[in-house]
RNA sequence: GCCCCGGUAGCUCAGUCGGAUAGAGCACCAGAUUCCUAAUCUGGGGGUCAGAGGUUCGAAUCCUCUCCGGGGCGCCA
C-alpha cells in the first residue's frame, strides 16, 4: 500500500523537471511512511523539505509544487500540505477495500514478496558443540535463525539454513573419554572423575546405549597411571589430556574412536530431535570432520600460502589478518601441528561462498564478537568480499520464575535445556518470548507470564484473537447462518465504524511490517505488530456485534475479519506460533 | 588499555532512513460489565530519552567526549 504512495510521489517529480538533479541523489521509497498520528492522514511524504536544500526552495511551496503534479487515483481521497512541509496523502476507502480482498485472494501468501534470485542466502545459526544437550540460550538462537529464515523467505530470498557440526577436535576426544569413564564407573569401577570432563548425566546414558566393546577388560590402574594430577592440585588440562592419551593407548584408537563417534552422533542426533520438535528444521549438517577429511581445510590453507598470506613464526603458522583489518595476525596451524578452529573455520566460510552463497549471515552469541573481524579477513584472504559476511549477534538470556531469577551454571550441570524449557511452557510460547526482543538486547525470559493464560501473557493474547475469530464463524453456524464472501467485498463500503477503519488500516501494514523486519533482521517488529493487530480486533470485538441481522453489513464484518485471521495466522506462521481456532 | 552491545515511564521493552505532541505491555488509580468466550472492557496519572557538546529547517535517532551495566580481547572451541 505504501508503494501505491511512493509511486505518485515519484510521478510527481518526473513530471518536475527542474528537480531532477536533487532528486537524483534522494531514495525516493524512503520519503513515504505510515502517520503516527490520524490526523496527519494516512500516509505522509517528507520529499519537499529533503529536496528543498538543493532545488533552493522553500519546502512548503515545493510541497504545493508537487501536490499540484500529482496524478489523480481513486485510491487518494485528498492530499494535504502541513507542519513545515510534509504532504499528508488520505487514501480512500476503496484502497483499504481492495487490500481486503487482496488478503482475501492471496491468503497464506498475503504480505510475502515475489522470489528473486539473488542473493542466495546461507543462514548457519545454532551450531552448538554436539558435547551435550542444547540449553536455552541455544533456544533463543534457533528461534531467532528460523524466524530470520522465514523473514528472508517471504522477502523473496532463497535461503538455506545450515547447522555447523563441531565434531572434530580435543572437546571431542573429551567426550569420548567421559563417556569412557563413566561406563568403566558403572562396571563398578571407582576414581575420582576428571574437572575437566563432561559431567552431566547425559553422559551416563550415552555409556549405557553404546558399543563399550574394546574396553571391557581395561583396569583403572592402567588408565591413571603416570597422569598428571587433577585440580586442585595440578591442571585439569594436562590431567585431561594425559588421560585422552592413557586412553587411546589402552583401548586402542580404533575402539576409542569408536565410542567417540558413536557418543557424538547421540548428541547430534538428540539435538536435531529436539530441534525438529521445536519446529526448527535446517536443510544441512555440515560436519566439521567432513571439512577436515575431503580435504578442504588443507586446500583453503595452500590457496592462502599461495597468496603468500600466510608465515612461520615461533613454530607455528600464521595468517596474516592484520593485513584485512583484524587486530593481530592469527595461528592456523599450532606449534604441534595441529590446525585450529579458525583454520577450519576459514575454510568453512570459503566453502559456503564456493558453493555459490552470494551472501552469509552467521547468527552468534555476544561473546563471538572478537571472532567475526578474523572470519573477515579470512574470507578477504580468499578472495571474497569481507561484507559478505553478516553476522548477527544474540545478547544472553536470563530465566526468571515471576521476580526471582533462576541460576544457571553450565559447570555444575544445573542449567536448564531447552527441552525442559519446552515442556514447561509449551513451543508456542517460547517460539515467541525468544524472538520477543531485539537480539542485541539482554532476554529476561519469564516462565510465569509465558505460561499464563490470560491476556498479560502476549502469545496467549495473539492466539486468542485467532481463536476468537473461528469462534464467530462456529457461532454463525450454530445460528443456521452463512457468510457469503462475495457479498461481503460488495458490502465493504458499510464499514465505516473507527473501529473497522483502524483495523483495515492495521492489516494493511502487515506486508510493510514484513518488509522491516526482514531487511533490519528484526523479528520483534513483526511481535509488536501482531500484538498491535490482535488488540485491534479484540477492541472491535468488544465494541461491535459482528452478527447482525443486516445481511451484507453481517458478510462485510465477516469479510474483515476472516482477513484478520488470515494475517495473524500468517505472522504466527513466521514465528513459528500455533493458530488455534480453539483454546 | 582496546573492541562490541546496552542505558527511553516504577518494571520489561518498542521506536524504521533524522520528521509533526515520545509509544506499548505490566504495575498503579478510577470506572464498567444481563451482550458473538469474564480466558474481560473503558479511561487516567506517570518522561531531564544516562550526562555534556556538536551537525540542521528538525535529533531518542547522526558525530565527539564523559559516566554506568554486560560481554570480548588464547598456538581454546
Amino acid at each position: 500500500m505504501k508503494a501505491i504512495v511512493a509511486q505518485l510521489v515519484e510521478d510527481a517529480l518526473a513530471a518536475l523537471p527542474d528537480l531532477s538533479d536533487a532528486v537524483a541523489n534522494l531514495d525516493l521509497a524512503t520519503t513515504v511512511e505510515r502517520t503516527r498520528d490520524a490526523g496527519h492522514g494516512d500516509f505522509a511524504s517528507n520529499v519537499a523539505m529533503r529536496l528543498a536544500r538543493t532545488a533552493r526552495q522553500n519546502p512548503r511551496e515545493l510541497a504545493n509544487t508537487i501536490t499540484d503534479c500529482l496524478p489523480d487515483s481513486n485510491l487518494v481521497d485528498k492530499t494535504e500540505i502541513a507542519g513545515p512541509g510534509f504532504i499528508n496523502f488520505y487514501l480512500s476507502p476503496a484502497a483499504f477495500h481492495t487490500e481486503i480482498e487482496t488478503i482475501l485472494d492471496q491468503g497464506g501468501d498475503y504480505g510475502r514478496q515475489a522470489a528473486k534470485d539473488h542473493p542466495r542466502i546461507l543462514l548457519e545459526f545454532v551450531s552448538a558443540n554436539p558435547t551435550g544437550p542444547l540449553h536455552v540460550g541455544h533456544g533463543r538462537h534457533a528461534s531467532f535463525g528460523a524466524t530470520l529464515g522465514n523473514l528472508l523467505e517471504a522477502a523473496g530470498y532463497p535461503v538455506q539454513r545450515e547447522y555447523y557440526v563441531n565434531d572434530a577436535g580435543r572437546q571431542m576426544d573429551i567426550l569420548g573419554l567421559s563417556v569412557c569413564l563413566r561406563w568403566m564407573e558403572s562396571q563398578g569401577a571407582s576414581f575420582a572423575f576428571p574437572r575437566a570432563g563432561y559431567r552431566g548425566d547425559y553422559i551416563r546414558d550415552i555409556a549405557a546405549e553404546i558399543d563399550t566393546s574394546g574396553i571391557d577388560s581395561v583396569d583403572t590402574s592402567a588408565l591413571f597411571e603416570g597422569v598428571p594430577a587433577d585440580e586442585p592440585d595440578g591442571d585439569k588440562e594436562a590431567h585431561i589430556g594425559g588421560l585422552i592419551d592413557a586412553a587411546k593407548r589402552t583401548f586402542g584408537d580404533d575402539a576409542f574412536g569408536r565410542i567417540r563417534q558413536q557418543s557424538l552422533e547421540s548428541i547430534r542426533q538428540d539435538i536435531e530431535m529436539d530441534l525438529a520438535e521445536f519446529g526448527v528444521i535446517f536443510d544441512r549438517w555440515y560436519s566439521e570432520q567432513d571439512l577436515e577429511k575431503n580435504g578442504r581445510i588443507d586446500a583453503a590453507l595452500v590457496i592462502l600460502e599461495k597468496r603468500n598470506m600466510l608465515y612461520q613464526k615461533d613454530g607455528a603458522t600464521w595468517f596474516r589478518a592484520t593485513d584485512f583489518g583484524d587486530e593481530k595476525d592469527r595461528v592456523v596451524v599450532r606449534e604441534n601441528g595441529v590446525k585450529t578452529y579458525f583454520a577450519s573455520d576459514i575454510a568453512y566460510h570459503f566453502d559456503k561462498r564456493e558453493r555459490g552463497f552470494e551472501h552469509l549471515i552467521d547468527i552468534l552469541g555476544a561473546d563471538h564478537h572478537g571472532y567475526v573481524a578474523r572470519v573477515r579477513a579470512g574470507l578477504s584472504a580468499m578472495g571474497y568480499e569481507a561484507t559478505d559476511l553478516e553476522v548477527e549477534l544474540m545478547q544472553f538470556v536470563v530465566l526468571f520464575r515471576g521476580k526471582e531469577k533462576l541460576a544457571m551454571s553450565t559447570r555444575a550441570g544445573e542449567f536448564v535445556t531447552l527441552r525442559q524449557l519446552r515442556e514447561e511452557v509449551g513451543n508456542d510460547a517460547a517460539r515467541f518470548f525468544y524472538v520477543m526482543r531485539s537480539n542485541d538486547q539482554h532476554l529476561d525470559f519469564d516462565l510465569e507470564l509465558a505460561k499464563r493464560r490470560s491476556t498479560d501473557n502476549p502469545v496467549y493474547y495473539i492466539q486468542y484473537a485467532h481463536a476468537r475469530i473461528a469462534s464467530v464463524f462456529r457461532q454463525l453456524a450454530e445460528k443456521t447462518l452463512t457468510w457469503d464472501p462475495n457479498n461481503g467485498r460488495r458490502g465493504l463500503s458499510l464499514l465505516t465504524e473507527t473501529h473497522e477503519k483502524e483495523l483495515m488500516t492495521a492489516l494493511s501494514r502487515y506486508p510493510e511490517v514484513l518488509e522491516l523486519a526482514a531487511a533490519n533482521r528484526a523479528p520483534q517488529h513483526l511481535v509488536h505488530y501482531l500484538r498491535d493487530l490482535a488488540n485491534e480486533f479484540h477492541t472491535y470485538y468488544n465494541a461491535h456485534v459482528f452478527i447482525v441481522d443486516d445481511d451484507t453489513l453481517r458478510d462485510a464484518r465477516l469479510t474483515l475479519i476472516a482477513a484478520t485471521r488470515t494475517v495473524i495466522a500468517n505472522g504466527l506462521a513466521i514465528i513459528g506460533v500455533s493458530a488455534p481456532d480453539r483454546m
